[in-house]
DNA sequence: CACGCCGCTGAACACGTGTTTAGTCGGTGG
DNA sequence: CCACCGACTAAACACGTGTTCAGCGGCGTG
C-alpha cells in the first residue's frame, strides 16, 4: 500500500536527523540531499516545510510515547531518558527532542508536559511506598526536578559548543549519557541529604509567605 | 569624543532588544528600523551582522559582570538573577542572556561559567559557615544547581510558548521572576530535607561505582 | 496497446537576506 | 572659501530560501 521506495519516510527521517543536528533553520534542499531526492519532492509529499516539521514532530512524539509506555514500568523517568538515549535506534529521535526543547516548539511543550506528569506520578508512587518524602507542593517539586533534567541537557549542549567534553557537538545522544553519569553522584547526594544543614531557610520562607498572605490577601486561584 | 547622536550605541541597544525577543535570526533591516537608521549604517558601524552580535555579547557581558560584582556580596547567585531581572534597566540585558543561553553562543558559555564559579564559591562559603552540607563532588553539585536554574528558565520560556503563565511570551524578564517565585518553595524544601527518606539510593550508587572502578580500571584523568 | 496516474525531477520564480556602492549632507580644519 | 572627512542613506547586488511549474518515465488498468 505504501510507496515501494519509501521516499516519503526517508525524507522524514532525514529531516529529523538534520533538524536535530542543525536546528529547524536547516534548508529543505539539504534535507532533500540527505534523503537523496530533489527538493521539489519534499514539498510534493509534505506540502510545505512547516508541514514537514509537523510530521516530524508527530512521528517523534509517537515514538517517544511508545518507548515510554514500554519502559515506564521498569525505571524512573530519568533512567528512561538515559536508556532512550543509549539505544542506537532512538538516538536521532532523542536529539530531535533536545533540539525541539531548545527552540521551543509545540513538540517540546508536549514532551515536558509528559515528563512532568510522569515525574509527578512517579514521585507520588515513591511517597506512597515510603521511599520519597512527601512535599508541600508535589507539582512544584516535579517541576524543579524536570527543570534540573532539561537544564543539565542545556549545560551539556553548551559544553559541546565550548569544545569541552567528549562529544564534539555532533552527537547529543551520547552527550546526555555522559551528562547523566557526571550529574548522578551530586544529584543523588543532593536528593538524599538535601543541601542545607538545618531548616532555617525553609522556616524563614514559610514564615515570610504566611506574612505576605496576610498583607495583601490571596491573589492566586486555581 | 563620541558621536553626538550616539547612533552606534542606539543600534547596539536595539539589536540587544531585538535579538532577545526574536532570536539571533532577526534581520539587520529590522534592527536598523528599531534604531531608526538605515540598514547600511549598521554595517558601516559594525562591519557585519556577526560583528554586531559580538559587540552585543561583549556589552551584555560587561553589564552583567558589573552588576554581579555589585550585588555579589549581598545575596546568593539565584537571588542575584531574580534581582537582575527585576531591575527595569537590566530587563533587556537579562532577556538577551536567556536568548543567548537557548541558542548557545559564546556569551552563554561565559555566562554559565561565571554562574558556575559563583555558585561553587558560594556553596563553599556556606559549607565553611556550616549552613551548607559538604559534598563528595562540590563542582558537580554546583553544576546540578546551575542546571536547575537554567532549566527553570527554559521551562518558563516553554510555558510562555504554550500560552500558559502570566507572561505573554514577550517579557522573559518578568517570566523569570514568576518562575523563581513558583519554584522557591519546592526548591527550598528539596534543599532542606532532600528527596529520599533514606540513604539507600546513595549507598547503592557508591557501591556500584566502587565496583565499576575495580572492573575496568580508571579511565578518567585530569 | 493506450491511457492516465503518480513518483519524481530540473529549472524557474518570488522573496528576504547580508552586504556593497555611489553619493549626499553637514561640520571642521587649512 | 575650499577641501576634506565621516555619519548617513537609497539603490542595487549576490545569494539562499521555500515554493511552483512543466514535463519525464514507469507502472497498473481500461
Amino acid at each position: 500500500m505504501e510507496d515501494r521506495t519509501g521516499a516519503a519516510d526517508r525524507i522524514r527521517d532525514a529531516a529529523i536527523t538534520r533538524f536535530a543536528r542543525d536546528g529547524f533553520g536547516a534548508s529543505v534542499r539539504v534535507i532533500a540531499a540527505d534523503a537523496q531526492v530533489s527538493a521539489a519532492l519534499v514539498i510534493h509529499h509534505y506540502g510545505s516545510k512547516d508541514a514537514l516539521r509537523a510530521a516530524c514532530d508527530e512521528h517523534v512524539h509517537a515514538l517517544v510515547r511508545d518507548a515510554k509506555t514500554d519502559a515506564m514500568r521498569n525505571a524512573s523517568p530519568a533512567a528512561v531518558i538515559a536508556q532512550l538515549a543509549t539505544v542506537e535506534q532512538y538516538a536521532d529521535v532523542f536529539a530531535y527532542m533536545v533540539r525541539s526543547l531548545l527552540e521551543g516548539g509545540e513538540g517540546a511543550v508536549r514532551f515536558v508536559d509528559g515528563l512532568l506528569a510522569d515525574t509527578e506520578q512517579y514521585l507520588a508512587a515513591g511517597v506512597e511506598a515510603g521511599t520519597v518524602r512527601p512535599s508541600l507542593d508535589p507539582r512544584g517539586r516535579a517541576r524543579v526536578l524536570v527543570a534540573t533534567t532539561v537544564g543539565s541537557l542545556l549545560l551539556t549542549e553548551l559544553d559541546a559548543v565550548a569544545g569541552r567534553g567528549t562529544a564534539p557537538t555532533k552527537d547529543p545522544a551520547r552527550a546526555i549519557v555522559e551528562m547523566s553519569h557526571a550529574a548522578a553522584l551530586p544529584g543523588i547526594e543532593l536528593y538524599t541529604y538535601g543541601l542545607f544543614t538545618g531548616s532555617e531557610y525553609l522556616d524563614a520562607y514559610l514564615a515570610r509567605e504566611q506574612q505576605d498572605d496576610h498583607e495583601h490577601g490571596h491573589e492566586e486561584d486555581a
